[in-house]
DNA sequence: ATTATACGTAAGGTATTTCTTACTTGTCAA
DNA sequence: TTGACAAGTAAGAAATACCTTACGTATAAT
């Protein structure tokens, strides 16, 4: 029973070093032992993370001679932005509330 | 040995039925028992979803005669947004590579 | 007072996640 | 060619996540 992982690209960056490792693709492509280096955790530690990140749709990786080059492939945390953009308007409702009541206590 | 654990609200919105949850509350607070209603799993699920919520900020609950009312907190979904705000130009980049590439093959 | 409702917490089972080490493949360097 | 480097995959251990049922407590209704 074989059902196509949907992308989750909500899971995908739940995990810390997930995380950081497409914090670190923002400035630059990058292979595997560039991104491992900075954790204090094995390789194929990493490439299991790299590959969530691939399935989710997040990362991107070439061959470049011996290494993988990965890219960062931001459209997907459209969905992050979209869901978060419905609480936008809350966050200004309160701002809204927190001016009233600042005003109205002065 | 007990780290006062932090407040993960990637982790919190990572879970869809807590995102479900977190939309319910967008539009009024409410009692555990209709937040429950539309999951085909146990009350007490909830309830330990729920919990984890309160532990990431995002909901907070006051009691109401035997009931307990949640409601939102969308304050710490800030975390979320201002990670996202990172990537934005990476967004605008895109666009710009592909309104050229547009551009050139017309 | 008794019973029903709303909810949390406890305990435990199972699935999933996240590591590890061992191994394989492909590429570069001597 | 032989050896070193880059990286993926496999298998398994350990931790964690997420569900269940059972139970306890507080409030409301009869």
């Amino acid at each position: 029973m074989q059902q196509a992982e949907p992308p989750d690209v909500f899971n995908a960056i739940a995990h810390p070093v997930r995380r950081q490792i497409l914090d670190a693709l923002r400035t630059e492509d990058q292979p595997v032992h560039v991104l491992a280096a900075p954790f204090a955790m094995s390789r194929p530690a990493i490439s299991q993370h790299l590959k969530l990140l691939r399935d989710a749709g997040l990362v991107s990786e070439m061959r470049l001679g011996r290494e993988r080059r990965y890219r960062l492939e931001p459209t997907r945390l459209r969905d992050v932005a979209d869901w978060l953009a419905q609480y936008e308007q809350f966050w200004a409702e309160r701002l809204r509330n927190l001016g009233a009541y600042l005003e109205s206590t002065k």
